[in-house]
DNA sequence: CTGTGTGAATTTTTTCACAGCT
DNA sequence: AGCTGTGAAAAAATTCACACAG
């Protein structure tokens, strides 16, 4: 039914289903391609290609129903369920990122934390205990989780990657400042804040350089 | 000299910059666009492609020099210096921004940080003072700061991003889980690690939901 | 020989434009 | 009349393939 879905598609899907969400509050019922591309800085054309990989969701000369496309989308992108998540890695990053309160109302609920330090494992961070990362690939298997978030220095973050697949997850939120790789069966998108303003930084190589710390005010 | 470099180009240059750091600090003298692309994931040329669009860095041959291809990737991305930058918002997801210490290594350096909170304003975090946003255009263009780093709710967003840019911020590193629009002197990079999982769960959908007792094999 | 630089070919993605449903 | 769904056209990005430099 679903054929193969490019993935620059999959990856506005996401924006699609946030902006809806939006909409539906503001007590919008139907949108049309045109006011939803308005709002998100997309063509109207590319939204209904977007849309017609997965069926016909519109009505001609009216639009779309916000409710309706929204639930389908969201059941498109699986998320109409809760999805089990494992963080590795407790340090800084690892510890911020299982207090943000980002996550659950999505439906990804962290359910286990794992490290190899001696002084965080036993720990309980956020309600959750840290383990051992030996513990981990029996963790997974036996509570069926599918999703593993990495928050361990660059050095170590490949290894873990493999570790975490070969436990059963397949699919990995990567926050280690490096480009993993991951056999097919699995999928891994990295967030990099520093790559992110290094792209920008291109485009501002010729403004001036700011005042330093010694700098004279005028 | 440089004309007119396609954006999906200069996404891919800081990862070429990574890597060509790594291959240094591992001795690495000269290396081809084959051996590059197997480390990256990415096709050999593409690579060779992607740097032909700023200039002739290789030896026909050889491959190219690590040391001087970084060098000159680094000054076309502008990192050659350092970047001043401004974080808006002081909440949890504020303080672990600020915190982070992945950014000065780089060039960023947070030198000014804000948000509307009595109790925060005035406070000293990671060794910044926070002051009330309402300083924040002042204290931007004293000090020459060309990078903003949002990290508020997302309601408030495009309202802070706006003063940003209208103090003179031109590159807008957004934590809110938005979509922000920007005039076209600035640029908007956004973190969103619930959109990466979510794009991730597409591929997942059909996956058993997971809970201990029944666990299938395959 | 090896591996770059680069036009040409191919593939992918986006946009156009309009028939047809409501 | 308004707006979707969708082929066709256009544009963009990627890959091919090879002349040629070291």
């Amino acid at each position: 039914m679903i054929g193969e879905i490019p993935d620059v598609v999959v990856q506005r899907l996401p924006r699609y289903v946030r902006e809806l969400r939006l909409l539906l509050d503001e007590g919008v019922e139907v949108v049309s391609s045109q006011e939803l591309g308005t709002r998100l800085l997309v063509t109207p054309a590319q939204i209904r290609k977007d849309l017609n990989y997965f069926g016909r969701f519109g009505k001609q000369g009216r639009g779309y129903n916000v409710r309706h496309l929204l639930e389908d989308l969201r059941e498109i992108l699986g998320l109409g369920r809760e999805w089990k998540a494992v963080l590795v890695g407790m340090g800084r990053l690892g510890r911020a990122v299982i207090s943000y309160p980002g996550f659950a109302p999505e439906g990804f609920r962290i359910v286990g934390a794992f490290d190899v330090a001696p002084e965080m494992v036993g720990q309980k961070v956020a309600g959750i205990d840290v383990r051992h990362l030996d513990e981990m690939k029996e963790f997974v298997q036996r509570e069926g989780v599918y999703i593993g978030i990495v928050a361990v220095p660059a050095e170590a973050a490949q290894a873990v990657i493999d570790r975490l697949v070969e436990s059963g997850v397949r699919a990995v939120l990567n926050y280690a400042p490096m480009s993993p790789t991951v056999p097919p069966e699995a999928r891994v998108r990295t967030i990099d804040p520093v790559q992110a303003l290094q792209t920008m930084t291109f485009h501002l190589r010729n403004l001036q350089q700011g005042k330093g710390t010694t700098a004279k005010k005028r």
